[in-house]
RNA sequence: GGUGCCAUCGCCAAGUGGUAAGGCCGCAGCCUGCAAAGCUGCUAUCCCCAGUUCAAAUCUGGGUGGCACCUCCA
């Protein structure tokens, strides 16, 4: 399996630091509004690197973290007189229900920064042991990334000469301007934890080095994990700042590939709060289907940057119909798992660099020359066989095609509609039986205005939402 | 201003040196009472200019255009 790694830029191929085992980790979200479309492309994305890797036959670790401690959450909490916890609980749940509902799998390990508190003060002690880090008058702690020979190698930034020099009265008691907060120290009534440096709360950087090293890292290795991934934007100064937290602190660098998926932006714009242009997924989960919006967001590569629109995302659903639609001309029948050639290439596709273009090409023509084969020898056993087990590889793999084919053609009709649609449907067969056209085509018309398409087969007449 | 990414058919989108995948839309046909679905066929020389090479969408240089990061952000 190859994979791009964004601090070498370049392809490489996976070698795990141990044999047939991955770990990963990735930036979650900060638990404090609704997730976007930017959230779940994100989630959506390693949800099927988790998926692909498994394939493989890799022993997957898969850790990311709930940010559930943050200046926004207070914020959040104090405007809507709320506590942080009813916050971030209400947002988790959100999170997760959301993610669940485009098919995206838990991740295995979902630490939360409040219930990290420890390992952080462990890791901000140790980079002041090391003389990495220094506390200020007023109680704070940073990094000192002049102490860092490494500082800026991850995201290839030349650090500017101007910032280095100049700003030191402007930025408070901070040596540099680039270094960063490991402890902001709290000296009101908000929220704060105790620690040896005094009160305060964690920076923003150090929940995830801190996290990685707790649950993931190992004894004795030359990274901390296998594979870091997160949204582009995270690469600096985050990711730069975790790396050298890590690499300070610990024996080890923090991570072996780095994965780092585009943006999802809204008429060529990033989304963002200042922008006013965010979707949030909620939104669009109440007019498309979970899997639409799965299969639409996965359907680019991951590192393209990504414009969502709904004329896209219609071609987008007409693409997973297909696949849908095949499904039900095998409904019923049971199957084996079986390894065919097609899956191979499947798998071999997507273990490039996740190439999903290339996938989705080999599901359009393996779902084609099915259908081909169904029209002209109905009765083929293997390829019925075949093509059952390639249907839930594709289910294993890449999430496509979960559901019930009949349910997935009626999203968002609502039962009294259907009873009256099964209603017409039957009238229309007795007008059809009697050959009674005209009237027959008069009610396919009033389906019609329902939103509805019927199509008759041998098996009987089917409907879909249009 | 600094750094980086990108530019392929009407739309979406693969393809990193050997002569352009796939999907949507469109057109023609098969099937159908008619449709729908399904199937078959048809539709691009790769932003511009120059260069390297036997050979470039793919490499180099120069343009033009778009986007991102440098501040919280997936």
């Amino acid at each position: 399996m190859y994979i791009y790694d964004s601090v070498k830029k370049e392809k490489r191929e996976f070698i795990p630091l141990e044999a047939n085992k991955a770990s990963l980790y990735v930036c979650g979200p900060t638990v404090y509004d609704d997730a976007h479309l930017g959230h779940a492309k994100s989630a959506l994305v390693f949800d099927l690197l988790t998926r692909v890797l498994r394939a493989y036959g890799y022993d997957v670790t898969y850790a990311r973290n709930i940010t559930d401690i943050d200046d926004k959450i207070i914020k959040k909490a104090k405007e809507q007189n709320k506590t942080i916890k009813e916050i971030t609980d209400f947002y988790t749940e959100a999170f997760h229900k959301e993610m669940s509902s485009i098919g995206v799998e838990r991740p295995d390990i979902e630490p939360k920064a409040t219930e990290s508190i420890d390992a952080m003060i462990e890791l901000i002690q140790k980079l002041l042991d090391n003389n990495h880090a220094y506390t200020t008058p007023d109680g704070d702690v940073y990094f000192d990334t002049q102490s860092d020979s490494e500082y800026l190698t991850l995201s290839h930034r030349i650090q500017d000469e101007d910032e280095r020099q100049e700003r030191v009265e402007s930025s408070g008691y901070k040596k540099n301007q680039a270094d960063f907060a490991l402890w902001k120290s709290v000296h009101d009534d908000s929220i704060s934890y105790d620690s040896p440096f005094g009160k305060g709360r964690p920076g923003w950087h150090l929940e995830c080095s801190a996290m990685i090293e707790k649950h993931l890292a190992k004894p004795n290795t030359q990274y901390a994990v296998d594979i870091h991934g997160g949204g582009a934007d995270l690469l600096f100064p985050h990711h730069e700042n975790e790396a050298a937290q890590t690499r300070c602190a610990t024996n080890h660098a923090l991570a072996n590939y780095w994965m780092h998926n585009g943006f999802v932006t809204i008429d060529g714009e990033k989304m963002s709060k200042s922008l006013g242009n965010s979707f949030f997924l909620k939104d669009a989960l109440r007019e498309y289907d979970g899997e639409v919006l799965r299969f639409y967001l996965l359907s680019t590569h991951y590192r393209s940057n990504f414009n969502f629109n709904t004329q896209d995302l219609e071609s987008a659903k007409k693409r997973l119909d297909k696949i849908y639609r095949l499904k039900k001309r095998l409904f019923g029948l049971t199957h084996n798992e079986e390894r065919t050639p097609f899956q191979k290439k499947l798998l071999e596709a997507l273990g490039d660099d996740l190439n999903i273009s290339a996938a989705l090409a080999l599901i359009d023509e393996m779902v084609t020359h099915a259908n081909e084969t169904l029209d002209t020898a109905g009765k083929h056993k293997v390829l019925k066989r075949e093509t059952l087990a390639n249907l839930a590889y594709i289910e294993k793999v890449l999430g496509f095609g979960v559901k019930n084919p009949y349910e997935y053609f009626q999203f968002g009709v609502d039962e009294a509609t259907k009873a009256k649609i099964n209603t017409l449907i039957a009238t229309r067969n007795e007008a059809k039986k009697a050959k009674d056209f005209e009237r027959s085509d008069a009610l396919r018309d009033e389906i019609l205005a329902l939103g509805v398409q019927i199509m008759d087969t041998p098996q009987g007449t089917f409907w879909e939402k249009v």
